[in-house]
DNA sequence: CTGGGGATGGGGCCC
DNA sequence: GGGGCCCCATCCCCA
């Protein structure tokens, strides 16, 4: 006989305990605030502490502390308030920092749901926009001075479709409280903020509308400053604070923390919502461009095409489809890697790389630098006296030489090799091929690194 | 320390 | 809607 409810009130209990820290045989400290857990329940939940707890599994006598620099406390207890209760308080401010803390922390589920707010978003983002547009006939009708916000050139949707935005996530019954959590009402609220701290700001070209982002985009700058990490070593919170940006821009991030960061979202009734909205939306009519259609849920930037609003999703998520077959660098567009492969990999420049005159094919010869190529004339070349790389070498790690070749490669292979498997078969030495016909000049000596 | 150049990333927009 | 091009901003490294 199977009592349902056993689970439930088994992690009710375990969640009592650690409120009232009882048992509580793990410390984690996030940017100095402690948390404390129970190590199984951390050791179930998380791969990362599953490979952290076991390495440690003999010194059961001492609690274990972990140290977390990585992403801020308040992400840490949206995370730990998951595992201890299988809900999810996902919002629009913090999604981004909890998928990073997710993916870092080796919870894949709570990486799922991430992913499916973020999709779901978009249609939440189409949602609201029609919901803008009724209430914007709604107040045009009553108050006739005010414009219509938008000229929609698009059918205005039932309201049926709100719900049927939610998303599907049978898979994990925690996430009906985490969309429950999120209430429409709430993004609501938040595109409220988003208004009024964009109120006032007349968006009279793009750079300007950018600039205006500044601090916005911080969440943008998240994955970038984390691929910045990659060379640099140090892990940041993702969605770091910065002081001292424009006042307009700290609002929005006060608005963040106010409904992205509280434990218990505060939840205003839609009435009052609606009619916030309303009043914002009659005060900053005037200031919205009517062809953007596609506003980003993450912060406040606009665009005309949903295509380009997924790309633009891009930045806050951090997703990287495309990976660099040489040194295994993702990029978040194909022709960012493309640029980055004729650049690095394929010495694409007809340019010397030490005294910058033109050369050509049979003037200059291409330097490989680890997985990084480039070219010298013949004469830098003998001044550094280089060494020369064997043609077949050549053809083995750069199986294209022409421009349509190496596109055909990127169309062709779809199967892209693992990190792994790129960095093992990366060339670290260095060596020149002669592109005029040469022998090859054979050597041992290395080139000096650097060469810039 | 600083300026310049290269690499990278993001937005607009055309095809 | 995707691919691709162009442009620009930012970051990083080096002289």
């Amino acid at each position: 006989m199977e009592i349902s409810s056993h689970q439930f009130h088994l992690l009710e209990q375990l969640n009592e305990q650690r409120k009232q820290d009882l048992f509580c045989d793990c410390k984690i400290l996030v940017e100095g605030k402690v948390f404390k857990a129970h190590r199984n329940v951390l050791f179930a939940s998380s791969g990362y502490f599953k490979m952290l707890l076991s390495q440690g599994l003999k010194e059961t006598t001492q609690p274990t502390v972990v140290t977390f620099e990585v992403f801020s406390p308040e992400t840490f207890m949206v995370i730990l308030d998951f595992v201890y209760s299988g809900v999810l308080s996902l919002t629009g401010q913090n999604v981004i920092e909890v998928i990073s803390a997710a993916s870092y922390l080796q919870m894949t589920d709570i990486l799922h749901v991430c992913k499916t707010f973020i999709k779901s978003s978009l249609d939440i983002n189409e949602k609201e926009k029609d919901h803008y547009l009724s209430l914007s006939a709604k107040s045009t009708s009553t108050e006739p001075a005010h414009p219509p916000l938008y000229h929609s050139r698009r059918k205005a949707k039932s309201n049926l479709r709100c719900s049927s935005s939610v998303p599907d996530e049978k898979a994990n019954p925690a996430n009906e409280n985490a969309w429950s959590s999120c209430s429409s009402s709430q993004v609501i609220l938040q595109r409220a903020e988003t208004q009024l701290s964009k109120r006032g700001r007349k968006q009279s070209s793009v750079r300007r509308h950018r600039k205006l982002l500044g601090l916005s985009q911080s969440c943008d700058l998240a994955p970038r400053k984390a691929n910045r990490g990659e060379r640099s070593g140090a892990g940041g919170t993702a969605a770091a604070s910065q002081d001292g940006e424009e006042p307009g821009v700290d609002a929005e991030n006060d608005a963040g923390h106010e409904y992205g960061y509280n434990r218990e979202p505060e939840v205003i009734p839609k009435k009052q919502a609606v009619a916030q909205l309303e009043q914002d939306l009659s005060r900053t009519a005037e200031y919205e461009l009517p062809q953007t259609r596609f506003k980003c849920p993450f912060c406040t930037h606009a665009v005309k095409r949903r295509a380009d609003l997924k790309r633009h999703l891009r930045c806050h998520t951090g997703e990287r489809p495309y990976p660099c077959k040489e040194c295994g660098k993702r990029f978040t567009r194909l022709e960012h890697l493309r640029n980055h492969f004729q650049t690095i990999h394929q010495a694409g420049k007809l340019i010397c790389r030490k005294c910058k005159c033109q050369v050509t094919e049979l003037t200059g010869c291409v330097v490989q630098q680890g997985t990084r190529r480039y070219r010298l004339c013949h004469q830098c070349q003998g001044e550094a006296n280089f060494d020369s790389i064997p043609d077949d070498l050549d053809a083995e790690h750069s199986p294209v030489s022409s421009l349509a070749n190496k596109r055909s490669r990127w169309a062709l292979e779809g199967g892209q090799k693992s990190d792994e498997e790129t960095m093992e078969e990366e060339p670290y030495n260095l060596v020149v091929r002669r592109v005029n016909g040469d022998g090859p000049d054979r050597g041992d000596e290395k080139v000096k690194p650097n060469l810039r």
